[in-house]
DNA sequence: CGCCTTTGACCGGCGC
DNA sequence: GCGCCGGTCAAAGGCG
């Protein structure tokens, strides 16, 4: 991370400028989509549930077409526009959560059909860290020992460090993090047999942002929304969430996406802590079992 | 009593 | 081989 200026992978907190308690004004930033503009955030809020897969649709962010990728390498650092080019020869490599894991079987499958490398499935996913020597790579995977499960990482501007999400969590951890006066906190789901972890930090860049990386997808519904919200019935994911639009970082070829928890939108006290966010990290887009 | 957080120890990966 | 670092374990204690 020190490296930050001349990597083109870094992560830039574009939203910090807004104001509080007020979503970006997404219709005023270049590149923002109008067709999914929202005249208010009420209406927004009112609107059909946009999951993963439509982000990656919608928004034409998909991999496999895509001259660059998004994602979250090993490190759990979050970086962007990894250029083609400069993947030297490596072959694309797709990102395969552990089938055999508690995920649903639905995503299991797909997820099998896309590391079993099958003739007619080209893999969609590209996994690559940046070595030391500014060069990109495949990670390391001594004996293709543990496959770790996808992360989504979510940047909150919040006081609170641990934000609710209609999930219950159990805290197993809590590490120093190097360079950054604030400690990283790691948290369980506590519903058996299901493996979804994510870590909680607060950026060091700005104190009032809060990282969070979920590594994992629930294979059970939200405790909290399964009285209040069906339509997180139909989507099992660690954190449902809407986009309401989306910028153009300066010298990159895709945009970034804004979203809303989906379980903010449903707990409206949850708005007070401004609770959007950048979604750099681009989900995959057989998220829900379904090709785009 | 069950569930949770805290916190030091431990482990494995990785760079030198 | 050694040290650093991120991630996890597990015992102890707190709380409702």
């Amino acid at each position: 991370m020190s490296d930050t200026n001349e990597d083109p992978c870094h992560f830039n907190p574009l939203f910090a400028q807004f104001g509080d308690n007020q979503p970006p004004p997404a219709q005023n930033l270049p590149g923002f989509d109008a067709s999914y503009n929202h005249t208010s955030l009420t209406e927004w809020l009112n609107g059909p549930c946009v999951d993963y897969n439509t982000q990656s649709t919608a928004f034409d962010v998909s991999c496999s077409s895509s001259s660059e990728v998004h994602h979250l390498a090993d490190d759990g650092v979050l970086k962007n526009s990894c250029p083609r080019e400069s993947r030297g020869t490596s072959e694309t490599y797709p990102l395969t959560p552990n089938s055999s894991a508690s995920s649903s079987s639905t995503e299991a499958a797909v997820f099998e059909d896309a590391s079993n490398g099958k003739k007619d499935q080209q893999p969609r996913w590209c996994e690559l860290v940046k070595e030391k020597s500014n060069t990109w790579s495949k990670p390391k995977r001594k004996g293709e020992t543990k496959q770790k499960e996808p992360r989504y990482a979510f940047m909150t501007k919040s006081e609170i460090d641990h934000l609710e999400d209609g999930y219950r969590w159990r805290k197993y951890g809590q590490k120093a993090v190097k360079d950054s006066p604030f400690p990283r906190s790691y948290y369980r789901c506590t519903t058996q047999k299901c493996t979804v972890k994510k870590r909680v930090e607060r950026s060091f860049e700005d104190p009032s942002i809060v990282i969070t990386t979920y590594e994992g997808q629930h294979n059970h519904h939200s405790p909290t929304t399964l009285r209040g919200n069906a339509a997180a019935l139909l989507s099992p994911l660690s954190t449902p969430q809407k986009l309401f639009g989306q910028i153009l970082p300066n010298n990159q070829a895709h945009p970034s996406s804004f979203y809303v928890n989906h379980f903010t939108l449903y707990n409206q006290q949850q708005l007070k802590h401004r609770d959007y966010g950048l979604l750099q990290d681009i989900v995959p887009p057989f998220i829900d079992g379904r090709e785009p």
